[in-house]
Order: C-alpha cells, then structure tokens, then sequence
DNA sequence: TTCGTGCTTGACGCTTACGTAAACGTAAAG
DNA sequence: CTTTACGTTTACGTAAGCGTCAAGCACGAA
C-alpha cells in the first residue's frame, strides 16, 4: 500500500489535488503565499485535516471572484485566536464587510438569473417561430 | 453647455467613467477586447444606451468573478439575433451552464455567510468573555 | 544496482486586466 | 492667440495566478 496507517488523517499532495482538481503546482503556490502550512516528513509535504479545510475555503473564495490577498485575510479569521479587544473588533469589521460585498454579489446572481431566463424565453419563442414556419412551408 | 440637444440619449466617455467609477482606459480597453462599440463623432467616442447598458452589465459579470472573455459570451447573448435553429440550440445550451455555474455560486455565497455568521458569534463570545474578566479585576 | 514513481525546489514564461506616461488633436473660452 | 478641458493613440509596465520545464532526491520493486 502507498497509504500507511495515517491514511485517515493525513494527505499527500497528490491526493489532495486529485480530490480538489488542482495541480501540485497550484497548492505549492498556496503555500507560497502563506495560505497553507503543511507538515514536513523528511521533504515530502504531509497535509492535515486543517490544511484540507483551508484548501477547500480558498477554492471556494475563488469561485466567488476573491484575491489570493483576500482569501488569506478572510480564511485567516477562521483560525485567529481569540487574542486581544482591538482584533476582535478589527474581525468583526472585517465580517461586516465581506457581507456587504458578498450580499451585493447574491443580488447581481439573482438579477442575472432572471436576465438569463428572459433570453431563454426569447430563444424558445424564436425556436417556435422557425418551427412552425417550416411546418407551413 | 456641454451637452448638446441629444445629452439624454448620449455620454462621453468621462461622463460613463464617472456614473460607473472605472477610468477611461477601462472603457477603452473593454472597447478593445470588443465589448464596446460606441459610435465615433469625428475621433471622439459617443455611448448610447445599448452601451450603456453593456457597461453595467460587464462590471456586474467582473462582480461575479468572470473573465472579460466569459462576460463577452454572456452579454453578446442579450443581443444575438434570432438566427438560425442551430444558433439558438447552442444559445440555450449556454444559459443551462450559465445558470449551473451562478448557482453554485449562490451556494458557495451562502455557505461563506453561515461561515461568516459562525466566526462573528464566537468573536461576540470572546468579546463578552474578555470584558467580563476585566471587570471582575 | 537499476528502474520507475512520486516528490522536491528553482526559475522562466504566459495571460489577464488594466495603470501609467508620452505625445498629440480639437474646440470653446478668455 | 493661448489656455483649458477633454479627448485620442501607442506602448511599455505590472500584479496575480498559475503552466511548464529542468534537475535532482528518496524509496520500494525487480
């Protein structure tokens, strides 16, 4: 087996990419960036169930249109630790904010589904305007 | 004036720069990459409403995370002609992956809400905690 | 020992989406 | 006529987000 007895905790970074559908060469740039921290077994990368996580969440920030720079502020609240007054109230400033943007985003998604669906109203008249005219010719 | 008897149906270029907050080059380099096509009086640029239009429709695609070149797919669609069967069976099939991927988004958007409401509680919580234990002092 | 497989670190290349001058046209106002 | 405002093209610069070699290590199988 190519999995020893940590297969249940523990990634490589190929099975990682296989199961996000990423390059090695695209996690590696992750890490670069500081957005992800895996363990060293001797050179190979060991991923953890944390780093898994995080990886997810930045992949879901991109699907979403975020900066590597922004994903990193936002996944980086996931794990802060409780610290002093000043950062708390500096997250939960950072939170008002990312709602604000990603509300205004839920409202341009609604608006395009329903300019979408004008179009394909349109579309089927058009398909049935052509249809019948050929059935009359 | 500047505007001439037409100002309600035509901009300039500055004048669509500043309803929508973007620069001139912008405008330009949408114009560029065939996303704009604004009449010429002489050298200059005039917008009318179809353009208009086009320009919101853009920002509102690069809100959503898409690249120019998915937006000029997305917002050639408003225009296309009726055309032939073929033309119109593609166009369909389109808006069915359109409306796939804006809705995943909507489900990534709400599962980085949920997120967002969680970290905000427990920054509550460790608000309340931190002024409590000062208190007591 | 040699091979294959998987992993590693550079390092250069490429595309996207503009920014940022540079250098010039045009037209009304003072 | 000159200034000012507004516009133009050309072109090089840049940051982000990887792709794509190149060259090499580590380790189990043959």
């Amino acid at each position: 087996m190519h999995n020893s007895q940590v297969s249940a905790e523990t990634w490589s970074i190929a099975e990682l990419a296989a199961e996000y559908d990423v390059t090695l060469r695209t996690i590696r740039f992750y890490e670069d960036r500081g957005l992800l921290t895996p363990e060293r077994r001797g050179t190979a990368r060991v991923y953890h169930p944390r780093d898994r996580v995080r990886l997810a969440l930045i992949l879901r920030g991109k699907r979403l249109g975020f900066s590597l720079d922004e994903i990193a502020r936002i996944v980086d609240m996931y794990d802060a630790e409780p610290g002093e007054e000043g950062q708390l109230v500096y997250l939960l400033d950072q939170i008002t904010h990312r709602r604000t943007e990603l509300e205004q985003r839920r409202r341009d998604i609604e608006e395009t589904l329903q300019d979408l669906a004008e179009v394909e109203t349109r579309c089927h008249a058009d398909l049935k305007a052509l249809r019948d005219q050929s059935a009359s010719s």
